[in-house]
DNA sequence: GCGCCGCTGACAGGGCGCTGACAGGCTGGG
DNA sequence: CCCAGCCTGTCAGCGCCCTGTCAGCGGCGC
């Protein structure tokens, strides 16, 4: 999971950049309204904290400017005052949640979770493609239904190809989401993750398309 | 175990919470029902206590908002009339059970204790998985019948481990149920925690997935 | 047939999780 | 009021699993 962290001030960025990250989330932090943009408009994000009090463009013609534009990523939005105006704007300008400052961070994780729980809530927690079904509650990994020990990095990959799995995934795109933007240079390491996988699930289960990326075989039929 | 108790009469509040953590819960409580709508919303309890008469928005439309956007956690329902027509609405509106007021406390205790193993799917007091047999009303701990003395901590640890005993349980997600909110940062005092009761119950108990979290051995086969 | 992308086995470093020891706080008894 | 005992969080150290890196090779595409 990717999460986008707008706040200008640096001792909370930090604060919510490391409470994120102990959620699972992987982190990327901006802190003025213009980078806050452009990063939303064209990175693919699973969720994004707004700090609506921010240098150069306001947090809110952000999030409008998002939606505008057709952007429909999660968005938690954190103001300085409780005010009940504000949080009207709020939730008019497409926010999902609204949190006061201060706030806990363990309310603003929680809060997070549940916003990405709710954005994702398409279907049971049990998905399937061909031999290969993934439990998203047990975080369990069955083949023809026999379980396959995988480790937390393994599972993660597995979920993001069964997310999409109508499409072979570019290895750039997988580093992306498994790593964040400070992904380790070595693209080997992808590859060495899927022979890794793929020793444990055997055959027929990963493909890949040469010069595409990796995908699920059970997912799309033939090129 | 965590439970929310939403109540608007302080004196009631304060008894209600005081009870419940006296039966092992780690409770949070908050008065009006629009911030009750929240916190059912966003954060994750295994029982919520709820009363009916609330400042800013109803009960009941608190409830019926909760189940409209999916949330399933149990709720005990608390009326200041013990009227029928006020019952049927609130089995109406999602209620797991309905306790007219004045009541005493030892039956609510009872209620929330037995609506918490209900919505863990099991019949009676006594839980078992494997060698390990929870007794929730005197809670006390038995490995092969042979009881195993556990502190307070220990056993709301093991209870929680057994309402999920079909998956690994997220540190993050026990420091919560736990300690509530406030939790110690340092995650070291779970893995103490931990390693204290395994030297108690002995090998095969309490098993650990790496990255995933913690589980009981006898809930699920391999994986 | 050639080049290059991708696969694989081996290896080493790091981080997660385990353990034993210690200290502070709370409780109950004298 | 003091003391003793237990509970529990913190710390430091360590071992093992995960995972990134490297080198070599095989196979697909041109």
């Amino acid at each position: 999971m990717r999460a986008l962290a707008v706040e200008d001030d640096a001792r909370i960025a930090a604060d919510l950049t490391a409470a994120l990250q102990a959620a699972g989330f992987v982190v990327q932090t901006c802190a003025d309204g213009e980078s806050a943009w452009f990063l939303g408009d064209t990175e693919d994000y699973d969720l994004i904290v707004l700090d609506l009090g921010l240098p150069k463009l306001d947090g809110l013609s952000v999030l409008k400017r998002w939606r505008a534009a057709g952007r429909e990523m999660p968005v938690l939005v954190l103001t300085a005052r409780g005010t009940w105006s504000e949080r009207v704007e709020g939730i008019d300008a497409g926010a999902d949640d609204y949190l006061p400052k201060p706030f806990r961070m363990e309310e603003l994780v929680a809060r997070a979770r549940a916003l990405v729980r709710r954005s994702a809530g398409r279907g049971g927690a049990v998905q399937a493609a061909g031999d290969l079904s993934l439990d998203a509650n047990r975080m369990t990994v069955a083949r023809r239904g026999v379980p396959v020990a995988v480790t937390a990095l393994e599972y993660r990959l597995l979920a993001y190809l069964m997310l999409h799995r109508d499409r072979a995934v570019a290895p750039s795109e997988l580093l992306e989401h498994l790593y964040g933007d400070n992904f380790s240079r070595e693209a080997n390491a992808l590859e060495a993750l899927v022979a890794r996988l793929r020793r444990k699930l055997g055959p027929g289960i990963i493909g890949t398309r040469r010069g595409f990326g990796y995908f699920l075989e059970a997912g799309e039929v033939g090129a």
